[in-house]
DNA sequence: TTGTAGGCGTTATCAT
DNA sequence: ATGATAACGCCTACAA
């Protein structure tokens, strides 16, 4: 690599003259400057990032720490990190911790595991002198592993903190739950069935909080024995779909995409049609929900609006324009999810 | 961040002690030693890995630039890179391209636009000091901008390049084209539609190379009229499957799972079923195929062990184990695809 | 056994 | 208008 002392050198000027030129810092001649300005052209010099960092303890970088970018809602939101933070003259650096990937769902209450992966991720930016982090959770819950200093503004994406210093930017579960359910019901099913997602899931609760709501404000009981949980997958979703169907249920809200999948599994195993004899509502609205038969209607994660949001924050915090919570209440910025209506969803006589 | 010198100050000895402590050097007092250890462990040291790379020109850290983590094809290969290193001992940073996201596919002959986003992120690994460099791509074909001096060992995996310093990992294109179509043909077709992607990329020659190979040796004829490129996705598989199923086609190889969504659209449209009426068999293997109704018989991607086979060569090559390739030719590493049979396609009497 | 000096690439400060 | 110096955090060679 081409160092601004060789350039110095080829020019027979110091380093710091070069410096300053490349800096648009004023008092150099213009002779000098011309000639430096070629060297530097010729020989393809390029700056070390990470020795300006050393030095200016700034490198206009952010680093994004995600859990697993194999996780679907994760792409999403880094693309549109990426993208603010480039259209604002900020590079950005992705660590991922590769959770999942790693051990499944069993580092959820696995502190010192999760601890041993995290550190060296947050080390490794914070060597890099990294201006800020963005946290992008694979699922949403409460993250407290942010008390001890980090040393750095920090913004959390689709999960919760419990720090006032780190901003949440996360997705609004249960309005999700509520417009879904509404849906559902405006097309006349009053017995309605629920798959949700893990029981003590976050996502779960928000989003049958959102869906009790609509049924309240529609006047239809709520009858628990038509709430199953699952394990977010297929198989969980034809599983729980025969006790659903068995007590006569017209529509299923599944809080997966990929359950509703099993729930269609189940359906055609029985010769009943989705869509017709008994509606599915999904949420996520993954690619594979374009592909269902009949295509699924769902709930849209806004994904890239949460990376917009989060970024923008974080470049607030950067330049101090972004006032910290009073009263140590975390900052919580929701973000609405989207209906998409297609055809899993038929209209019945009330 | 605490750093070496504070931790010196603290101990009342030199950085160099605490340095070679820290590094296991020998000659240090067990006094010493432990006092520095303690503090150490108080303060929460973290060597700064930025520096050390600095100072000692070798970081443990690879580079990853993806084109587009957006892009389906790439998670999973940077999933198996990042296993493979961090078992080696090595970290991983990623630099994102968006190459897709910015640009769709209008970049492919834009030299300009890619270089303006390419030497940024090349730039920043540099500056890291990163001791080699993995380029995942997002789609097959002949990358020749490795030409100048990379100044690190680097690895080009999912597409090929034309320098010998850089080995290209990708998948078995014509083994996989080979592989379906022969299985396709097992099962009684002979009258068999072919819908490829664009008809330049490398994937579509390959793949039809290969098909074409399996339909001569069960000594089928080959039919011109019968293959149809597309644009990979969804609509393609729909517009081309009327032509070839007015063709009188028992079967349809699509060289993508999406485009085979789009046959399905259309069969259905026409009310004749998926692999009952018309075969169908797809490409890739993405998580849709699973969900289709019948599922889809697809050729898997080789996708983790890509990264796993481009991780071990780059590590090979830092180490100094690799014998460039002689003569000039590039090196190619093909790593085969694996049939995935479903319920698509269907038995035929021939 | 421990410490000093120098340098990795850059820039701010303070001369000249 | 230009340059010497020091400093960012770390490590290695060499000196004490």
């Amino acid at each position: 690599m081409v160092t601004l002392k060789e350039i110095a050198q080829e020019c027979n000027v110091s380093a710091t003259t070069v410096s300053n030129i490349l800096n648009g810092k004023p008092k150099v001649s213009e002779e000098t400057r011309l000639k430096v300005l070629d060297v530097v052209k010729r020989r393809g010099y390029q700056p070390n990032y990470i020795a300006q960092g050393l030095r200016n303890q700034k490198t206009r970088t952010i680093g994004i720490i995600a859990e697993d970018i194999a996780q679907f809602s994760t792409p999403g939101m880094i693309e549109s990190i990426m993208a603010f933070c480039e259209e604002k003259g900020y590079r950005t650096i992705v660590q991922n911790l590769r959770l999942y990937a790693r051990w499944q769902e069993s580092w959820f209450n696995n502190e010192e595991a999760y601890r041993s992966v995290l550190e060296p991720a947050l080390q490794e930016l914070r060597s890099i002198k990294v201006d800020g982090l963005i946290y992008v959770a694979g699922h949403a819950r409460i993250i407290h592993f942010f008390k001890e200093d980090l040393s750095m503004p920090a913004v959390m994406a689709y999960a919760y903190t419990d720090s006032p210093a780190v901003p949440a930017v996360v997705i609004e579960d249960e309005q999700g739950g509520y417009d879904i359910m509404k849906y559902v019901l405006s097309m006349g099913h009053r017995r309605i069935g629920i798959i949700g997602g893990r029981a003590d899931n976050i996502h779960t609760k928000k989003r049958l909080l959102g869906a009790q709501k609509a049924m309240f404000e529609a006047q239809v009981l709520y009858n628990p024995d038509w709430v199953r949980y699952g394990a977010w997958d297929r198989d969980s979703g034809y599983e729980m779909a025969k006790p659903l169907i068995d007590a006569g249920v017209t529509a299923i809200f599944c809080m997966a995409d990929r359950m509703a999948g099993g729930v269609y599994d189940y359906l055609e195993e029985c010769g009943l049609k989705a869509g017709v004899d008994v509606s599915v509502a999904g949420f996520d609205n993954q690619d594979v929900a374009e592909y269902f038969r009949p295509a699924l209607t769902t709930m849209a994660l806004p994904l890239s609006e949460i990376g917009h949001k989060s970024a923008e924050i974080l470049l607030k915090e950067i330049d101090g324009e972004w006032k910290a919570a009073s009263g140590g209440t975390p900052v919580e910025i929701g973000v609405p999810c989207t209906l998409v209506v297609r055809k899993s969803v038929g209209k019945i006589e009330a």
